[in-house]
DNA sequence: GTATATAGTTCAGCGCGCTTAACTAAAAAG
DNA sequence: CTTTTTAGTTAAGCGCGCTGAACTATATAC
């Protein structure tokens, strides 16, 4: 009983440290580059869940059609998605991520992992080991919960 | 040499797998609350790196210092901060997060909190013991690093 | 004391994300 | 074939974060 919540708490205390570190990080990053927050999450959600339609956007976002609709003409506009035509439905669009949209989120990481790697040259070699132990199993963890 | 290739790769898989995710959850809960992204960033701060002046705020979120009264403004107007005048220096103003503040933020935590929770509760009472340790490690560093 | 630098505020104006509403086009239901 | 539902677009308008510029008040330099 009091090891779950010693688990727990070991758990809240890193999300606090990190994510939010995080968030400033791609805020930056956002305004560097001139786009928008918005617009980094699509495109960070197409280059780890693949191609998808425009309704799954405004869902996942929660936000209306139309705004998914402007929000994705103005990535395409400046070349880092493309919107093709859904062969098995004509009305649909098929939103998938151009090379240069790749290479723009690839970057975008590159800069926030600079300091993550600065974190871990500070470890041990045996250190490193038990962490990277440990966050494959949380990495697989997450992605047998989502199925 | 391919060992500490091998540590950056997971380091990175595993900000892959969570760091979007956590803003996607912070962004909902600003939503569902009324207050912007950057107001949260600004309590989030308040929050873990305690009291600060103005020009921090700006410093730190990149933004002039008529953007961070407009920001502070706000958020002392609906009581989630306080401003008052540095003895030390009297054109200063000194913010502190007010209780109603600290609850705000830990509530917004507390949801993000909760697949973190679920995804702990998948692992073997060994693995969670793996898993505490090395974040434990990861935590100190970090805490190491800012100094 | 005068001059200059620093901390913060106020205001006009801009761009952006977002919503609502009206619309087009294709698919599904009857 | 007609009706209705679904996928997406377009346009008007609102709120918000942000900037630049002008301003107040305190602190520092000479």
């Amino acid at each position: 009983m009091t090891k779950p919540a010693q688990f727990s708490k070991i758990l809240r205390a890193w999300m606090d440290a990190f994510m939010h570190r995080s968030m400033r990080g791609w805020h930056r990053f956002a305004k560097s580059t001139g786009l928008s927050m918005p617009q980094i999450s699509i495109l960070m959600q197409l280059h780890h869940r693949g191609p998808c339609g425009m309704s799954e956007i405004s869902e996942r976002f929660d936000i209306t059609p139309a705004a998914a609709s402007q929000l994705v003409e103005k990535l395409a506009h400046v070349g880092y998605l493309e919107r093709a035509e859904d062969p098995s439905d004509r009305r649909a669009k098929l939103l998938t991520l151009s090379a240069k949209g790749a290479d723009f989120i690839k970057q975008g990481a590159e800069e926030r992992y600079r300091w993550m790697d600065k974190l871990a040259n500070t470890l041990s070699a045996e250190d490193q080991k038990k962490v990277s132990e440990a966050l494959t199993l949380l990495i697989d963890a997450a992605k047998e919960m989502d199925k």
